[in-house]
DNA sequence: CAATTCTCCGCAACCGATTGTGCAATCAGT
DNA sequence: ACTGATTGCACAATCGGTTGCGGAGAATTG
């Protein structure tokens, strides 16, 4: 079965009594090649299972077809189905992925993104790192004539084609919602004010409020900084306990929405009845906990996808394609936390 | 800054009026050349900042550097787990990784395969896919004398390095802590009966009970097929209904244990203090639900760890290394939903 | 029948790095 | 000073395809 030596054209030419590129054309069905020829070497080449020496080719072609995926986390639903959509898209269509992690610290970027550059990828997928502020470690790409597709966690100055969630719309949705469901006085946990995710999610907020001409309230925004159940909790007891507390709560994220709902089951105090709750991501834990939770979903598979598609354009066609910013709507998912009319 | 064109070695020797082969041996410190030599060559590299051509390298050595990694899915906490091991110990020897997901069906698991064949990697690790039940798809990588391991879900009688959990001994400590706490009517819902994990579990449950010489009866075991949370309800109520009830039940999986945790909370029976409850695999989940849920731990990232050095030492040591099977231990995680004495 | 055009295929360079072999110059030994 | 060993480097083949160019022979044309 091992066969010492893989077969190469140079087997075949010599086989077949003909010169290695004309082996070469013929399995290409080059037309000056005659059809009997092609027939010829197809067969001997099938009857044979030849298949080219793909480092050969690539060196040849200068060419690895691998492309690079950086993404802060790999052990995240989110990043995760961002993968398998990329993973989907690039193997469909020939190519690998080598995935690297930047553990959300800029040194670990820089460090994948210099291996990605020695692999010689093709093109490269990255989602930034939540420390990275400049693109100066990426530039070396696009010098190196490497094309790059920016995904969810962008730079909007680095000019390179962007796959992002729409964020506000998301947001929007789902305070409007609330609204539409009877609830009036809605509170946001929100994230951190520079990060670019929670600024449009609080800007939805805070337009679909304006919008219902309902007063935004300092005492109903607090900020999550680590965005954890714990922060969770911690602000639903400050909101719940002011005089006049929020009868809805929308949150930047699932997590921080799950210890929203620990804190009101401990007070026993009724989701949805006396209090709605929306969170951001459509995490599993969602579907799961009691009463399930009304979120925001992310196509993050989709993202992965048209990333991948973004990219591949640009490999093949080069700078004939401009670089495009591509907004995904996200889709509200309305579970048992929040009140049906 | 663009480099039109890659410095190579042919354009150092130039530069420096040597022959090729010396800069080559240069830049690796060859005996052969003389210090001074090593030097210059040295400085200018390091000047001009070459780097080899990888596509030439590799070419040459008929190496990738690149090894494949099949898993049945990637959006999966344990699998993500693996894969970001993996990655660790890969990238830290500097070869890089191609994921594949079979989507736990076996004629993706086959076309992946074949890629990989293709892409000429260096090496493999295969998680099987449930449907996988033999490896005939798979000899074709031990024919080409490409190296493969077997992480978690292996067959025994293909002949690789393989690397898996003691589920075993996970499921034995899990049981044995519960007769340790005093509970004496331990029932099990189990997985399938030809999934080797299952096996081993109840395996575990019955010597543990053995052992203490308590009943094994057969109105205390089910066999969940799908694993969902669903199932872990239906059996709860199954069970709970009996004459006599049990009074903890150990769970395949996180995930049937939250459907029972589910049912005991809405029949109002206390857990941990009526019925004890104990899961499987250490989800996230089980951290966020009320009360917490003990579990097993899984060492995924060790896993994939191991994996790694167990093929990266085939691949450089060729058939001298033998193909051992490591058997990492899981470890019990105590949470709120047994009885603490 | 000679001139021209087509068909079909072989020759050889090439991509960039690696490596076996050979050769000139230097050095040690007697 | 002559032989033999050692040092330091160059030459050239090689890995397996790809591709520009050129040429022999057949077919077409005037």
């Amino acid at each position: 079965m091992a066969e010492k030596h893989q077969l190469t054209l140079k087997d075949i030419a010599r086989e077949l009594g003909l010169a290695v590129s004309t082996v070469s054309r013929a399995l290409k069905s080059h037309p000056d090649i005659s059809d009997e020829t092609i027939k010829l070497v197809k067969d001997y080449a099938k009857e044979h299972h030849y298949v080219p020496n793909l480092l050969a080719v690539n060196f040849r072609k200068s060419k690895t077809f691998n492309i690079g995926l950086v993404i802060p986390e790999l052990v995240h639903q989110f990043f995760s189905t961002i993968i398998s959509g990329v993973l989907q898209e690039a193997n469909d269509k020939g190519y690998n992925v080598l995935i690297c992690q930047s553990n959300e610290k800029l040194s670990d970027e820089k460090k994948v993104a210099q291996a990605l550059l020695n692999s010689r990828v093709d093109g490269v997928i990255i989602s930034l790192s939540n420390e990275t502020e400049d693109y100066s470690h990426l530039k070396e790409f696009l010098d190196a004539e490497i094309p790059v597709v920016q995904v969810d966690k962008i730079i909007e100055g680095f000019d390179t084609p962007k796959v992002v969630v729409n964020d506000y719309s998301g947001a929007y949705q789902a305070v409007d919602y609330l609204i539409g469901q009877g609830y009036q006085k809605v509170a946001h946990l929100r994230g951190r004010l520079i990060v670019q995710h929670s600024n449009e999610r609080h800007r939805g907020y805070a337009e679909a409020m304006e919008q219902h001409k309902l007063p935004i309230k300092e005492d109903y925004i607090r900020i999550c900084d680590l965005q954890t159940e714990k922060e969770g909790y911690t602000y639903a007891r400050e909101m719940m306990n002011l005089p006049e507390p929020p009868d809805a709560i929308f949150c930047v994220t699932d997590l921080v929405a799950l210890g929203v709902m620990e804190y009101l089951r401990e007070k026993n105090i009724k989701v949805p009845e006396e209090v709605g709750v929306i969170g951001f991501s459509n995490w599993q834990l969602g579907e799961i906990i009691r009463p399930t939770l009304s979120t925001v979903h992310q196509p993050g598979f989709e993202l992965g996808v048209k990333a991948t598609e973004l990219l591949l354009d640009k490999i093949n066609n080069g700078s004939s394609s401009p670089n495009i910013k591509v907004v995904l709507d996200a889709d509200l998912i309305i579970r048992d936390s929040v009140r049906k009319l």
